[in-house]
DNA sequence: CTTGCCGGTTACCCCAAAGTAACCAGATAA
DNA sequence: TTATCTGGTTACTTTGGGGTAACCGGCAAG
């Protein structure tokens, strides 16, 4: 192996750092908050009413992550009370579009979806 | 609301069918068996020795899932031994584009990933 | 003086997701 | 005869993801 060549990263193999990141994309919140910060900064506790269901403490961890995997940044204002906002990074946004384009997925093909699990669940009995 | 007007599908709302399916999609390996098969059928064993760290269990789990959603379908050939073939169907192949664009994203940002990463550890000490 | 909002952190605990292992039938190869 | 391939199912066990609740400091409103 030459020394320009780059590593072959492979989402299909387990010790792959590239599976790591879509594992960690593909969890419980970390799809969610990319979208919602798509369109705009938001801040903590609007980003915790958005996201119906998420903790605070669920949405800090993932919000952790996300900042350390450089996908979003968090700034601090010295207001009162403080404020605290999240956006996305460049490289966030490069995903954003991605992820949007998943949702829309969902939101556009869920009737399909749903008659293929009431069709799917009356073949069993 | 009048008869014609669909329900306002969001998967920003915890009891949304969207934001189910997007979830289902958001589990460990949905996402890696609907981009493997995205290029052609493949039967169970070999889908388990390409998803690397995959169980029998978890495989037969979320490809049951995934055909009760109607995005893959199962095939069984009267062969000795029998053949299961899995494979995309319609409505998954109108999601695997998005799916491998996730993954490509995933190949091609990794290193910008990783550097982030370090550099959040270093800056926390 | 107490309550509330902001943006968290920490400790505790539990249930469900996922791993492991055994087992199934039928046929073929060694 | 024993082992191996196919494609699973089932029971048992574990672990860690995630929920709940308490608590923090600082300020403002009632």
């Amino acid at each position: 192996m030459s020394a320009d060549e780059q590593p072959p990263y492979d989402v299909y193999n387990r010790n792959c750092p590239a599976r790591m990141v879509f594992t960690r994309l593909a969890d419980k919140w970390s799809l969610l908050i990319i979208r919602r910060l798509k369109t705009d900064a938001v801040r903590f506790n609007q980003l915790r009413r958005d996201l119906d269901g998420v903790s605070a403490k669920m949405l800090t961890q993932t919000l952790r992550n996300l900042e350390r995997d450089g996908l979003i940044q968090r700034q601090i204002f010295a207001t009162v009370p403080v404020t605290v906002e999240y956006s996305l990074t460049g490289l966030g946004q490069t995903l954003a579009d991605t992820i949007d384009e998943l949702a829309l997925w969902a939101e556009n093909h869920i009737e399909t979806v749903l008659e293929s699990q009431q069709q799917f669940d009356q073949e069993q009995g």
